[in-house]
DNA sequence: CGTGAACTTGATATGCCTCAATACGAGTGG
DNA sequence: CCACTCGTATTGAGGCATATCAAGTTCACG
């Protein structure tokens, strides 16, 4: 969906798919990002709950999450934003946030004005499209963790998030004796999957002996046994990228 | 958001909120709403989860959920529709669906081709901004529960799903002494909440004896003790609103 | 080295699920 | 009018999975 391009001889952008062909959306896109973009560093807050919105978020480098807290304290991960992204984070009301956002790693995001993107929207029906697709993906990933956050062990979280994060990060596809980092603590995880720390730092360590994969190294992952995987996550491999991927 | 609306002389039809002052477009989304409006029974299924999409949906009257199921058979109610709600069950791929759907009530709903739909939406400004918010609504609505079903108690998630859909079902603002319906079964409930239904049963029972509310006959509501509701769901009365209800 | 953040592992408590039995209410047919 | 049935709700008993508390380890970084 997400392609690394250079942009205006600036350090390279991640643009959504599609616009390569579409020169004239390409460039006014990459105009409006660029003249936005800010870089912050890892671990900081970028925009709290219920805080004004001051428009959309493109995030260009770097991974984030959007989160919302419980007055108790508890806290659950909505969703993690990775490069290539959009996000929206108004509610129902567009001048108050509906999540908080922080940053993963280093990241360059830019803060697009509420105005300029409509006109944006208004004016390249390509970007329009491509907003619609990654919204739709986002939603229908909102979804398939929501089940399992309702209603799967903690097993099935764990298995389903790693799944996920792995399907997400990387272009190429899952497979077995595949590596990748996932920049999260055990607690970010836990906060994604809705366990506690504590638990996810268990139920990798049961993976582990159970042959599964291996996690070391700060979230250093090792898939070894991918039919096992996909059957603790409840996912069908050969369905799930599809529904959760915006393809070009 | 949504008023109840004479709609070419056919029966009532729901429309979205701000159509009113722009004739044209209101005229445009009844055509093609009640062209393709069709009547489903109650506790009928009208989407399988996976199935093709053949297009969006516009409720026109009834309640309707969207759901997900894992291998194992647990299902999640990721949604409740209500009347003069869009739904785009796209997944990431936009002809297969994310989500099922079912009736909960007889239903009057519109299935409208993508493509005409697209058509309305690049015409009519007006209703492009409606659906906008009412997705970020549906989006905000979905955090909100996330946060519940993935770190809250038991008692935390009824009294959540209880508020919500008090908040969305009535026109009227929450009020103690306020008797709503609610057209689900406590096994409905359960998936809407992350529950089993038994757990469901204890947990009205328990909230009954202290004095919050009283639910009886399959789920005929009164809400007794607004504050300690508020606080055992651990929601902000003030701000929850506008937050997941979009406002005309 | 010293410090702090992240991870690991153990012990304990409890909240929720599951199974099972029973009760209730609406609709149906005799 | 009653008997039957089916879906739904209620209540009890028991078990397990996960949270919480607590102590200890490892590691990066000063």
């Amino acid at each position: 969906m997400s392609d690394l391009s250079p942009c205006h001889g600036l350090p390279a952008t991640v643009v959504p798919g599609g616009l390569e062909s579409a020169p004239d959306a390409f460039v006014a896109f990459c105009t409006l990002v660029d003249s936005h973009r800010t870089l912050r560093p890892a671990r900081g807050t970028i925009l709290l709950e219920g805080e004004a919105v001051r428009g959309i978020y493109f995030l260009a480098s770097g991974w984030m999450t959007t989160s919302k807290s419980m007055p108790d304290g508890h806290r659950v991960v909505v969703d993690v934003v990775l490069p290539g992204s959009f996000l929206d984070p108004a509610s129902a009301d567009p001048g108050v946030s509906s999540v908080g956002i922080d940053a993963l790693t280093d990241v360059a995001v830019a803060t697009i004005p509420r105005t300029s993107w409509r006109r944006l929207l208004g004016e390249q029906k390509v970007i329009r499209e491509a907003v619609d697709l990654s919204v739709a993906a986002a939603t229908s990933r909102l979804a398939e963790r929501m089940l399992r956050l309702g209603r799967g062990s903690a097993d099935t979280r764990i298995a389903y998030a790693l799944w996920e994060l792995c399907l997400r990060s990387s272009a190429t596809s899952l497979a077995e004796g595949r590596v990748y980092h996932i920049p999260m603590t055990q607690a970010d995880l836990g906060d994604f999957a809705g366990l506690s720390a504590v638990h996810v730092c268990r139920t990798l360590r049961r993976f582990e002996r159970a042959g599964i994969l291996s996690a070391s190294n700060h979230m250093d992952v090792e898939i070894r046994d991918l039919d096992a995987l996909a059957r603790v996550a409840q996912i069908d491999p050969v369905s799930l990228p599809s529904q959760i991927i915006p393809t070009i």
